[in-house]
RNA sequence: GGAGGGAUGGCCGAGUGGCUUAAGGCGGCGGUCUUGAAAACCGCUUUCCGGGUAACUGGAACGGGGGUUCGAAUCCCUCUCCCUCCGCCA
């Protein structure tokens, strides 16, 4: 959420930055809704003044045994009038944290603007697109041949979207969890958290997933429950309504869990193979950071979650998303997008993100910078650290043989007992 | 699933309708003392929203929501969460 104060002060820039993102919003109605506020604010207070003072006198009198009663008569009035401001003031209050909580958060001055995904601009790439002599396989071809891939018997089961992994493709799915999550408490200085897999309304308000997105997401039936999208929800609330001190800043987390999305309207799209799952693993970094210091925290996050990929010797590319591919919670995002043989095109692997304050004031997030000061919103930024199933493909697909066999990278080995290839 | 007990400021904890402006402690900050430190002592120390250049000042919040009352941390209803015991369970 954007802070009320800015966007009442700056509802021009707010309107245009939206407009940026293909955000259409009015905000004549916020406008409208704050000017009400005050003004029965006001007379509610005006009139507790009143019923307090009041309140004072009645318990004097009665502490001196003279009779209150003319006063008590006086203010029952003046308390009807007080519940009826205050119920006036309550239904403007939601109304207005309603439209304001629809707001998408504002683009990093340092975003490009676009109008598509197209204008996502690449920043920088790593290692080379892999050479073929023959004709490559998709990565669901490779791994049904090999036995470690099986998505008929997971759609018996679950439904499409829906992989079982057998054999060495399971162990290298492992393998590659605790690679991840190795490099990054071990060498990165994170935290590793097992959160729950199911979070909350307030926890999904906090993220920014709702109110607006909840056909992305799977409610629990009967529950006011849904299982996580991402690890990014629980890691976010995990300080809800708390206040940390500046000094413990930053604190980095690293979890890995499965994520759990509809991929509603997603028919048709990415419908083969392990690339958009109804249930998918992913290592995810999540970071609290001090609000000065959260731009040079979103360059280590993104290298962090690179790291990984440099050591399984993928060839990838980083870009920034344009004002338009940027995510509702957003101020600045990059992509890493690995390089998939068999398609010729880059696909997203990590989406390592700038939030700024936008998901602390939803999840109220906060610090105190020393004794007396004023508590500030912390900075929340997260990102893939990354993404399984699509390293997964990805490593089927460059390193492939002509044989159908595959070579297992270097730096996993170690995690596979030393198995250097899968046949 | 059944029975009972709880939720109070950064933390702990007192408070059963108006002398509560939420006691007391811890922690934190400042001071006295000291060459310095510790101890001791003294003072300050919740957050949010308004008004004011400021000193200051008004209001709100005792898990969330609702109710009773002139007045609620306190009484009633309801929801959430936590704890204890019983049952079930990996």
């Amino acid at each position: 959420m954007l802070d009320p104060k800015f966007v009442l002060e700056n509802p021009e820039l707010v309107v245009k930055k939206a407009a940026a993102r293909g955000v259409e919003i009015n905000l004549d109605e916020v406008k409208e809704f704050s000017r009400e506020k005050k003004n029965y604010l006001q007379k509610a207070e005006n009139l507790r003044y009143e019923r307090n003072k009041a309140s004072q006198l009645v318990a004097r009198k009665k502490r001196e045994g003279e009779d209150p009663s003319s006063i008590i008569s006086e203010m029952k009035e003046v308390g009807r009038e007080i519940k009826l401001l205050e119920e006036r003031l309550k239904e403007i209050e939601e109304k207005q944290r309603k439209i304001l909580l629809t707001i998408p958060n504002i683009p990093h001055e340092s975003v490009p603007e676009g109008k598509s995904s197209e204008e996502n601009v690449e920043v920088r790439t790593y290692g080379e697109k892999p050479e073929f002599s023959f004709q490559v396989k998709p990565h669901w071809e490779i791994g049904k041949k090999l036995g470690i891939l099986d998505f008929e018997r997971a759609s018996k089961i679950a439904g499409s979207r829906f992989a079982v992994y057998l054999g060495a493709g399971a162990r290298l799915e492992r393998a590659l969890i605790n690679f991840m999550l190795d490099i990054h408490t071990a060498e990165k200085g994170y935290q590793e958290v097992i959160p729950p897999f199911i979070a909350n309304e307030k926890s999904l308000l906090g993220t920014g997933n709702l109110p607006k997105f909840e056909n992305d997401l799977f409610k629990l039936r009967g529950y006011r429950w849904y299982l996580i999208p991402t690890a990014e929800v629980p890691l976010t609330n995990f300080y809800r309504d708390e206040i940390l001190e500046a000094d413990s800043l930053p604190k980095r987390f690293v979890a890995y869990t499965p994520c759990f999305r509809r991929e509603a309207g997603s028919y048709g799209k990415d419908i083969r193979g392990l690339i958009r799952q109804h249930q998918f693993n992913k290592v995810e970094l999540m970071s609290f950071s001090l609000p000065e210091n959260s731009y040079q925290e979103l360059e280590r996050l993104t290298q962090d979650a690179e790291e990984i990929l440099k050591r399984l010797g993928l060839h990838y590319r980083v870009v920034v998303l344009c004002t338009a591919d940027l995510g509702f919670s957003g101020a600045k995002t990059y992509d890493v997008e690995l390089w998939m043989p068999h398609r010729k095109k880059y696909m997203e692997i990590s989406s390592c993100t700038n939030c700024e304050d936008f998901q602390a004031r939803r999840a109220n997030i906060r610090f105190r910078r020393e004794a007396k000061t004023k508590l500030e919103f912390v900075h929340t930024l997260n990102g893939s650290g990354v993404a399984l199933g699509r390293t997964v493909s990805a490593i089927l697909e460059s390193y492939q043989e002509e044989d159908g066999s595959v070579i297992i990278p270097k730096a996993l080995r170690p995690y596979m007992n030393d198995l250097d290839r899968i046949t």
